[in-house]
DNA sequence: TATTTTTTTTAGACAAAACTAAATATTACA
DNA sequence: TGTAATATTTAGTTTTGTCTAAAAAAAATA
């Protein structure tokens, strides 16, 4: 049984890794935990203890398959918990981050698979991730950026890139959400900014950050 | 800001104290906790520390009215996640208190409120313990043990006095819940056991024990 | 009231998870 | 290849919450 903490890291390794892809650094994963190398050090040994991670010193740490399964597991919860924050207690999709990372580590079989039937079985939480099943598999949308598009392209937003409560308030007022149909009118070549319309009702210009950050399907 | 321990140590004393009416003892508390009369004298010196109970050595503790609402205020989300469990996730009522005993440290005032909305602001839990409100003020029921009651005796069951899986079992066995209609046909003098009436369809024999956990409202 | 029993507190340790500072290994590059 | 820069680990502390053993206070009782 992993601690919070624990499982926080495992989330972190599997993320920075790419599923499970690449090695992990130590600094890397410092970073993203906000704390020190140091602390990392020490964590990764435990993890290593625990056989989810398969670490040698001063060469990073690689996730195992069993903590692939259990970081897996975590991200199912937490994404489950955006949706019923989202579609059942009314949050704006900015709004379900923090409160879904602490309820992801609330331990009940019981209540993961009430909730996901509760909930209908969803198959992408409110920012376009996939939920993994209770064996960890999920089908990846495929999608693109938005800025890999050159004028005259078009496609529906899938996903962001970028979930964070800045970015997603940004979206909500220029009115592009998920499902949205996007067409690029012009890519200007200075600084990859874009001029595109949504839902065939209103254009707009976005910066290249921005054009990075959302998801489309084509 | 309480950390989840505290905020049960604080559970404990309000639970212990009758509300706050009468003064805990470490050693009342201490079993209360499974845990040992020094660990208890450490943390009720934090607690103190945090004006959260009022403590004098050797005296024991006594809650104080932050201490109360804050206490209150773990009660309300506790008994609001066990509604959610059993009205939404279709949990028996004897399956909900471990898992809302983790639900009830969420730290997220937007949640609990929008969770109240969506159950439609109840006022008892599913044991028929009283929902406190933002504010930590409820109505309790007026209710008696059961074997208060002498022969002839009738009324309601409102809730339960001891709420462990193992009597709710028994309650859903013998096919007695909230809401039951109960007429006591015989008070045995020898060892105070009933024979009662349920929803005047069928009669059954209870032990003294079991009258004593079942509350009505007359 | 004096003594025994019970309750409570203190002292000293430990485990988890963090930090800072110092040491060491690896990598970059002159 | 040798040195400098960077990355990583180790050592030593800190905080939170726990424990056991010992000391001290309060309560019970002879
Ligand atoms: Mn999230
Ligand atoms: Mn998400
Ligand atoms: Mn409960
Ligand atoms: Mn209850």
């Amino acid at each position: 049984m992993l601690s919070f903490v624990e499982e926080n890291y495992l989330k972190a390794i599997y993320h920075l890794s790419g599923s499970g892809e690449r090695i992990v650094s130590t600094n890397s994963l410092a970073e993203e935990m906000s704390t020190t190398p140091a602390s990392v050090s020490d964590m990764v040994k435990k993890l290593s203890q625990k056989a989810v991670v398969d670490y040698r010193k001063y060469q990073g740490v690689n996730i195992s398959e069993d903590g692939k399964k259990l970081a897996l597991h975590v991200i199912r919860k937490h994404r489950l918990w955006e949706v019923f924050l989202v579609d059942k207690l009314r949050f704006n999709w900015d709004e379900v981050h923090e409160v879904a990372e602490q309820l992801e580590h609330i331990k009940s079989p019981l209540l993961i698979q009430r909730l996901d039937e509760f909930l209908g079985y969803p198959k992408y939480d409110p920012h376009g991730d996939p939920i993994p099943d209770e064996d960890g598999l999920f089908t990846e949308k495929k999608k693109v950026p938005l800025d890999n598009l050159s004028s005259g392209g078009k496609g529906i937003m899938v996903a962001v890139n970028d979930s964070s409560a800045s970015f997603l308030k940004y979206l909500d007022k220029m009115e592009i959400s998920i499902g949205s149909k996007i067409e690029v009118v012009e890519v200007i070549e200075f600084d990859g900014s874009m001029d595109i319309r949504i839902d065939d009702r209103k254009n707009l210009t976005i910066s290249n950050t921005v054009a990075q950050n959302i998801l489309i399907s084509q």
